[in-house]
RNA sequence: GGGCAGGUACCCAAGCGGCCAAAGGGGACUGACUGUAAAUCAGUUGGCUACGCCUUCGGAGGUUCGAAUCCUUCCCUGCCCA
């Protein structure tokens, strides 16, 4: 369906590309070389766990430019099953989707289904959030239901920790480094590329200790897990510093989970190239968008009848035909096409974003546009803080 | 004209002597959301010179230490009978 996107390289579909680094911030772009076609990089990837991005279909996607998306090992595994993914052709053809895949192991799963499951050296046992039953993940099952899902790239399993208690982490890291190597060794599909996670909480030692041990074992791609998991802003960046001169420069760098628009921005400037995140589609789906002025709560009752488009200079769908008055009642009446027009701004957004930053980089003046972006987009949110704070502070007087 | 059932906050609706500024919905308003158990979740919703006071359960009057709750009367709504 899209032959420029089907170059495939023999038994080694998979390679990443170092264009540039820019010469100021040390951001990276670069072209991530897999089995469904090339993804130009610093990349946002979509989110679309149960095999669609949800409110959205590949048409959308594609009419949005979508380098690639995400699926779940752990929700396709038990709805609709791997085996039946498998039978209808593998992922890419079940949910009509030609472009690149990445599945998540189920290692965030260990987070946030983390009072419906057990953890041992071994594997992970989880009570399916369904239908309650139990199911055995081990790094080998989660590596062959990756493979039967046939996805470009596939994720070891790891360990996702509460990021604080840094004994726990240890042990989680010990446990993710153990179940890394059982996945490489368990991993057989050459059109797929497996990725390495980097664990170990906000603690320093144990991310440095964490890169190093998964650099050793020669991965084509490393993620970092465990971040933007209820740390601060201030921890989060400061693990990256760490991990950035230290992460083999070959290599992606994938950060997974993150994140919002200022953290994509923040976060290339520490040398990440890889991004996926529910955020932008989540966050549309309960109302609120991005501008380049900050987050907007279209519910709000501001909006009842504001011509505009939620971003003027917006090429997206929404931008061209709704005003912020239109998908505020689409909204309010909860009607689906809301979660639908606004998951499309979201994403052209964040999209953009990413062919933006990449832009500047190729370009040496990545260091101005964020700089630029930040002082825009962190300043809107400042004003918005502050307004809801005055309003909250305001609210708790007159109630005392 | 007679009989019966009703009139409670923005709407619907519980309460039927004190624990009632008044349950529960809805609506409205606000916030949260980061490898998706999320088209979800949480809070606010009479006023004020606020650990207390004022106004409010159709209107007016009364009984009572105390009334949304009991009594009288008037107004209004629905149904039934003339």
């Amino acid at each position: 369906m899209q032959p420029d996107h089907l170059t495939h390289r023999g038994s080694t579909p998979f390679s990443f590309e170092l264009i540039h680094t820019d010469r100021q911030t040390g951001a990276r772009a670069g072209i991530l070389h897999t089995a469904h076609g090339d993804v130009p990089t610093p990349v946002y990837c979509p989110v679309g766990t149960q095999a669609t991005v949800k409110s959205l279909d590949p048409r959308d996607l594609a009419e949005l430019d979508t380098p690639m998306i995400l699926g779940n090992t752990y929700h396709l595994y038990l709805r609709p099953g791997a085996d039946l993914v498998e039978r209808m052709g593998g992922l890419h053809a079940f949910m009509g989707w030609h472009r690149p895949i990445l599945t998540d192991s189920g290692g965030y799963q260990v987070f946030s289904l983390r009072d419906l499951r057990q953890v041992d050296d071994d594997g992970v046992t989880f009570r399916s959030h369904i239908d309650g039953s139990t199911h055995r993940f081990t790094p080998e099952s989660v590596v062959r239901i990756q493979e039967q899902l046939g996805s470009d790239i596939a994720m070891v399993l790891d360990e996702c920790a509460e990021p604080e208690d840094h004994a726990y982490n240890r042990e989680a890291l010990r446990r993710t480094h153990l179940w890394a190597e059982r996945c490489l060794q368990a991993h057989q599909r050459p059109d797929q590329a497996l990725f390495g996670i980097v664990q170990g909480g906000i603690h320093a030692d144990l991310r440095a200790q964490s890169a190093a041990h998964l650099a050793s074992l020669g991965f084509p791609g490393y993620a970092i897990g465990g971040l933007s998991v209820g740390e601060s802003k201030a921890d989060m960046h400061r693990i990256l510093r760490v991990l950035n001169p230290i992460m083999p420069a070959a290599k992606p760098r994938y950060l997974m989970g993150v994140g919002s628009p200022e953290d994509i921005v923040q976060c290339v400037a520490l040398g990440v190239d890889m991004f996926d995140c529910v955020l932008a589609t989540r966050l549309a789906r309960n109302g609120a968008v991005f501008t380049p002025e900050g987050r907007v709560n279209l519910r709000n009752a501001q909006f009842r009848e504001d011509p505009r488009p939620i971003q003027a200079d917006c090429d997206c769908y929404t931008c061209r035909s709704f005003s912020r008055a239109y998908l505020r009642h689409l909204i309010i009446a909860q009607e689906i096409l809301a979660a639908r027009l606004n998951t499309i701004h979201n994403l052209a957004f964040m999209l953009r974003l990413a062919r933006d930053v990449r832009q500047a980089i190729l370009e040496d003046r990545f260091s101005a546009f964020h700089d630029t972006f930040l002082a825009t987009y962190q300043t809107a949110d400042a004003h918005a803080r502050r307004a809801n704070r005055d309003a909250f502070r305001a609210s708790r007087n007159t109630d005392a």
